[in-house]
DNA sequence: ACACTATTCCATGGATTTATGGAGGAATGT
DNA sequence: ACATTCCTCCATAAATCCATGGAATAGTGT
């Protein structure tokens, strides 16, 4: 009991954890995951990666317990291992913001100059509880489907444009997305904003909401 | 805005921190950190390491953030960048217990087989205020004297064999370390039980105290 | 200035990781 | 059986990480 040898296995295990969460690429898939299953080649797609490419760092993510597997016909559908992996995502990202500059500059140049309105998950509450608000899940048709904010509309992104009748005139809307570091929700902002129409967006998005314990609708 | 290669760049940021943790050594580091700073030679002698090879993981762990340093003379203090590490630190090891084979396999493998009596957080807490229970900190001396739990009286596990005077014969004795996957508190209650004193656990260490924003005396 | 201590920086070979193509495997439909 | 689709496994070259020793640097005491 406690010798050397173990002790160096026992924190090489643990650091076969932290090699999963090594990579920028093998991050954007954990991040694509933590909305909902995907297939391999979905997940290649949205993240630009090559088909082989993306299913390696899915078996490496598979292999530090992240992740497991669900074969339906040909295809088989990846998903996080629980939620508690969620959560180390997300603390992980908020350590980064907090003490790394490079994080937060890289999150400016990501996100562009200047902000959009928004509001809390407390105050979006309180808004959808008085009514007269219109929810809008701004991520592709698949996340929403997945799971999604009660009350929330799909209306992914690339389809805003196209849609602007269905949405209130005058009314409040709110966006949301993935979720503190998803471009989507200030997109769609932005996008109606250059349209005419006055729109705010959620601070944090569907991650955080599920990480709060809060109820999802499918 | 949105581009992929701002895009790329904050997840490569993100994984910094993730490369930071990829390693079983800067994982041996954090965790010795988690229980208070500590110089650069005290670090690389406690986690087995040489000193250049201890001083290059501390430089990696401060370029991702995690750590952050002070001076005093000659020597360098290293100490964690702030509590969300150390929660990092935690979530990591409790997300590779629950998805991860090999940790089992290796924590079974560390810490021998059996197990010794234990105590939560909650029962010890009961247990002090009715008072009658003798709490040694097993920790080395410094890592006490960086924080330990109220009424905890320091015997590291070096010199426990040569201060059972110290302890009562016949009152019930708990021992603490530094958290979940450290053998020390194991050791200690198998030593009392050697030399016919009963001793019990905390479940947990110092690490998970300081986490669930328990009292802390120095 | 000098010796001394504690740490960081630098160079090096060996090991690991990465992206990518091509072959191989499993489930499905004809 | 056969072709098709979707994915995994294998091989490879480029890039990165690792431990280690020796040189360089910052601070202390004489």
């Amino acid at each position: 009991m406690g010798d050397r040898a173990a002790k160096t296995e026992l924190y090489e295990a643990f650091a076969a954890v932290g090699k999963a969460l090594a990579s920028g690429r093998r991050l954007e898939l954990v991040d694509l995951l933590a909305q909902g299953e995907r297939s391999v080649e979905a997940l290649a797609q949205a993240a630009g990666l090559g088909l082989t490419t993306a299913s390696n760092h899915l078996q490496v993510l598979k292999q530090a317990g992240l992740v497991t597997t669900r074969r339906q016909g040909t295809k088989v559908f990846y998903r996080l291992a629980g939620c508690d992996v969620g959560a180390l995502w997300a603390l992980l990202r908020q350590v980064g913001s907090a003490h790394q500059a490079e994080v937060e500059r890289a999150r400016a140049a990501y996100f562009g100059p200047g902000d959009t309105e928004q509001l809390t998950r407390e105050q979006l509450q309180e808004r959808i509880a008085e009514g007269g608000v219109t929810l809008i899940d701004v991520r592709p048709g698949e996340e929403y489907a997945a799971g999604h904010i009660p009350s929330a509309l799909s209306v992914p992104l690339d389809q805003l444009a196209d849609r602007l009748d269905e949405l209130p005139a005058d009314g409040a809307i709110v966006a949301y997305c993935r979720g503190a570091y998803c471009v989507l929700a200030r997109e769609a902002v932005r996008a109606l904003a250059a349209r005419g129409r006055h729109a705010v967006r959620l601070d944090e998005g569907m991650l955080e909401w599920r990480l709060a314990g809060l109820p999802v609708a499918t």
